[in-house]
DNA sequence: GTTTTGTTTGTAAACGTTTTCAGAATTCTA
DNA sequence: TAGAATTCTGAAAACGTTTACAAACAAAAC
């Protein structure tokens, strides 16, 4: 139970142990080749009744590892359960190569991705995973300049060739206003996130495309947008409610807009689908929990993390290989607040 | 643009740079008050002009640093909106130490929750902030034993005394179900989580002794549980409700479970709350954006982490000081799910 | 019995810090 | 002005690895 503060084993208890130098352990845990069979089974076996784990600072301090790596992820909103799914994808082949995840949440605040990044830097991660709080981000640019392994997601960088892992926003958001455009909504509403984010502009796009592509007017009192948060869901509805000739649908540009979006909604009385119809982008794993079941824009978040981080590993064997545009389809997950029951149409 | 790799600045650089010894370049960041003015000032404007930031892992490697801190935090299931207000308070508080988190998500596994103890304890992050995937964890009161900084969410240790932050769970379910009791339900049943987790058995304790003061019976059949996730919550509202007798009011154990429980409740058209009540345990920013707008016991996730820090820095300056042992009580957000308009009782 | 070759092992430097200890420089005291 | 006291600084060890290089040893070739 309480025995005295044992030590953890290092490199050269292993080695007293077992009757070698450090550096033969060393090359055991490497699986060098070269050592005796003889030896290595020895110090195979210190190793393992000494219980000994490698330290994976000193590691980091000496050179970077290939197994075990520690990677950065920098993502502008925890809060934002698609991110969630990026984070696992991301996550989950992590765990199985023994790698761990240091996590910067900056809510959207461009100093504290800066302080983030810093961080990071000076933690000697083997590489960043990082969605850049824009296309401009100066400080993503400078750490691809010192070479460091980067992907990025969501948005790409405009002065820097980068491996870059993304939804196609454009068709994501085209697919969901067609769809709302079919079922008979004419004056669509969009509700926008923060402007200064390259996906916003994407979304608007393929908003346009498709009013544009059905002849119908792209109305600029419709197209409201501030802050990509819960609140900017909430009060931008709230303008659009009360507008003289309100929408007949809306389109909301991400989860958290369409979750502030159906706050206000409810809260005004104001039923779904019937007197208002809603579309977001970005499925929830319990859209359908939501009543009426939500209408939403599927981006593969899980995915996205998953090719992120193969990405990333492949960055970092191989640095100087050209930077890849991974481009991942949405699906139009049709539930019930577009106004029709799935499979009816 | 390109100019030819650059070496980040070390101590060894700035110290040239300066025309001292590194010692002196580290007594200045570290603000020993013993260097000459005037050479601390020629230190600054090197470190200034050389953009030095010191190696966290080299720092760490040396010995444990006072700010800049490495926070381990290994939680059970990042899908769960609730961790993700725990991580923020952390993370919020880390942020203005600049300390780093690096994050474990075990996702109820316990073989992960050991991988990623090991990966913590190798990385020597300074301390950690677990939420124990149940109370006789093995792992984590050897992590305490060999006398690393831990704090505990959630749930304590049986055999150990550690700092612990968590909800008043008994209180919070007794709150809720009392409500439902005092709006004029009677059979009320209760979605349980995992049962090898000792929140659950508190929550279960709650919910009796609300129906114990109430003289209600307690029905067995009415408190079933599996796993504390999104799938348990649908599976076993359906056996609820295909009870020959089924419930007039559910009690969910946590978010997952009311989740899927509401999916499959709007799945069969039952209509809330006049065919059911549903009251759930985890209280989201987005309740209101349900549809009628959920009741729930709200948990502070965010103070709880807040907490949970706070006594983890403490911890570390002062690894003898008897564990704390922290109840953060819960808040009935009465909202509409639960039968009743709020303000209306 | 040398020399050559090949295999296996050990020594020591390096990574970038912190920190102890002793030494240098300065000031003070007499 | 010499010695003591005080203030400041630098040399070097340590943290736990990886790895280049050299040393040791055995086996093969002449």
């Amino acid at each position: 139970m309480s025995t005295s503060q044992k030590q953890p084993a290092s490199l050269k208890s292993v080695a007293k142990m077992a009757g070698v130098s450090i550096a033969t352990v060393s090359r055991v845990l490497n699986g060098d080749p070269v050592v005796k069979p003889e030896t290595k089974l020895a110090v195979e076996k210190a190793i393992k009744t000494s219980g000994y784990h490698p330290n994976r600072v000193a590691q980091r301090l000496r050179s970077s590892y290939k197994s075990g790596r520690l990677i950065g992820l920098v993502i502008p909103d925890i809060r934002n359960p698609y991110y969630i799914d990026v984070i696992r994808g991301i996550e989950e082949s992590a765990y199985a190569n023994g790698s761990a995840v240091l996590i910067g949440n900056f809510s959207q605040d461009p100093e504290k991705e800066k302080m983030y990044i810093n961080i990071l830097k000076s933690e000697s991660v083997d590489g960043f995973i990082i969605a850049p709080h824009h296309g401009h981000d100066k400080y993503v640019e400078d750490l691809i300049e010192q070479t460091h392994a980067v992907v990025c997601i969501d948005r790409g960088l405009a002065n820097c060739s980068t491996d870059v892992v993304k939804s196609d926003n454009e068709r994501g958001a085209f697919n969901a206003v067609e769809h709302l455009i079919k079922l008979g909504h004419k004056r669509i509403a969009h509700i926008t996130g923060n402007l200064s984010i390259p996906t916003t502009h994407e979304r608007i796009a393929g908003y346009v495309a498709a009013l544009r592509k059905y002849d119908l007017p792209v109305d600029d009192t419709l197209i409201r947008g501030r802050a990509s948060d819960f609140q900017s869901g909430i009060d931008i509805t709230a303008e659009l409610l009360d507008l003289p000739e309100p929408p007949e649908a809306i389109f909301t540009a991400n989860n958290l807009l369409t979750l502030g979006s159906l706050e206000k909604i409810h809260e005004r009385g104001v039923r779904i689908p019937d007197e208002i119809a809603i579309v977001g982008f970005d499925d929830m794993y319990w859209a359908a929990s939501l009543n009426p079941a939500l209408t939403a824009v599927r981006q593969h978040g899980f995915e996205i993390g998953k090719r992120a981080i193969e990405l990333l590993y492949q960055r970092i064997e191989d640095p100087a290989r050209p930077a890849a545009n991974i481009i991942i389809n949405t699906d139009l997950m049709v539930r019930r607040s577009c106004g029709f029951k799935p499979g009816t149409l």
